[in-house]
DNA sequence: AAGTGGTCTAGACCACATA
DNA sequence: ATGTGGTCTAGACCACTTG
């Protein structure tokens, strides 16, 4: 039996909570692993089923975990259909979402600008991947996208070659560099297209243009990635309930 | 004591749940009433107090009740903090958020258009209110806004003096017509301003532009008002997490 | 001091998935 | 048949708010 750590003032189901997600930041439980059952981490604990219980559906409610009757509780892979792509109308094709195709244009080491080194934390003079790529659905270009990595994480996505790039990245970062990608944090604003943007997407100059700015970190919260992506405003449309 | 009436193959905290709603729902309870505590509801309906606990947390993350340690459980006011437009940039000026100043243009009574028609669920030659509405920070034009009420539920606002009217309409929904707004969807797309909107906004035509749609709701789901509203762009910035 | 919600226990029984 | 999570009980004690 394990004992509980931290702060004893905190609620024991709150302490069991960081416990576990612990043991997931520090990669003892992966994604789709399977988590012993309640009753056993109660037991491990020295707490209530009720309790043990209360810390499960809180790291359910965070998106940690996932849990599933009469199978077990689950280590959760993170996917990103929250993304804020979901709402560019060409995205999901006859109501099934489709990956678009994916082409890259360029990918080199490359000295990142400032607002990108402070988003990933790379110290002055620290090195960077940077990445152009363009998505196409049917072979019509609808995102364009530039990206940037931290080379002290990342160096060895420089050496994958160009066919073993799906239209995915993160399954790479993952199998290559060891880095998987938890969370992410995405901002949207609207700008009127350059001319480089609007040739890459085939509009006319000036068309509106909507920017997503995308910040992708570990279980630990490391920057792993900085995306910006373009695509044309006219195909995008959200939609929200508040209360 | 009363009884739990719904499915009973539902679980009890399910069927307590629904019970307590329809006390919202048919207003004898109101927004800011204080419930009874955990233990008289638990009481009432014969169930343990965990099980009504377990109803009301239901009912606190649907947002139709909050709960305050010592003070008690109470049917919460809807506020309309996640609206889109909160993150237009000048909504929040020096860190708090203001109501901007709200001039009527016109308010009048009038057939409403069919999609409006049919998001209010009026009938065939039922009539409606329509208003148009510019919102105004340090007398800058930033917001415009297109308004349709149904008119044998809101009849009574037209009547309401203009000087009766604030910059929030509804408070005036509730005071007057009896009509509470509990929740609201809302959709937003892109444009390029068309002249007359480019003109009430002091933008040149053509100019990206936000429009979001939202169709206010009461407790049980009767359409209250639909709207559009129309901000420049390049002042919008919207930010998320995703997991 | 009394009343409220928040935490916790130590179970029981049920519904679901799998071998 | 076994093991999992989901529901439910009947309390106890604690933390917070208010009269």
């Amino acid at each position: 039996m394990s004992a509980l750590s931290g702060d004893t003032r905190l609620p024991r189901y709150q302490r069991l909570a960081e416990a576990l997600r612990q043991e997931v930041v520090e990669r003892r439980w992966k994604p789709g692993d399977r988590l012993p059952s309640e009753n056993d981490i109660a037991a491990l604990y020295g707490v209530a089923t009720g309790t043990a219980r209360q810390a499960l559906v809180q790291l359910v409610k965070e998106g940690l975990l996932k849990r599933e009757h009469g199978r077990g509780t689950f280590v959760r892979r993170p996917n990103f259909d929250q993304s804020l792509f979901r709402f560019f109308r060409f995205w999901a094709k006859d109501g099934v979402r489709s990956v678009p195709e994916s082409r890259i244009l360029r990918r080199v080491m490359a000295a990142p600008p400032g607002h990108v080194a402070r988003s990933l934390r790379i110290e002055d003079g620290g090195g960077a991947i940077n990445m152009s790529r363009l998505r196409l659905i049917d072979g019509e270009p609808v995102v364009a996208e530039e990206i940037w990595l931290p080379l002290d994480l990342m160096e060895k996505f420089l050496d994958v070659a160009e066919a073993d790039i799906g239209p995915l990245l993160y399954p790479v970062y993952d199998e290559v560099c060891g880095q998987t990608v938890a969370r992410a944090e995405e901002s949207l604003t609207v700008e009127s297209s350059a001319p480089e943007t609007a040739r890459l997407l085939r509009l006319e100059a000036g068309a509106p243009i909507i920017v997503i700015d995308r910040l992708a970190r570990g279980y630990d919260d490391t920057p792993l990635e900085w995306r910006r992506s373009r695509g044309a405003a006219d195909r995008f449309h959200y939609h929200t309930e508040i209360r």
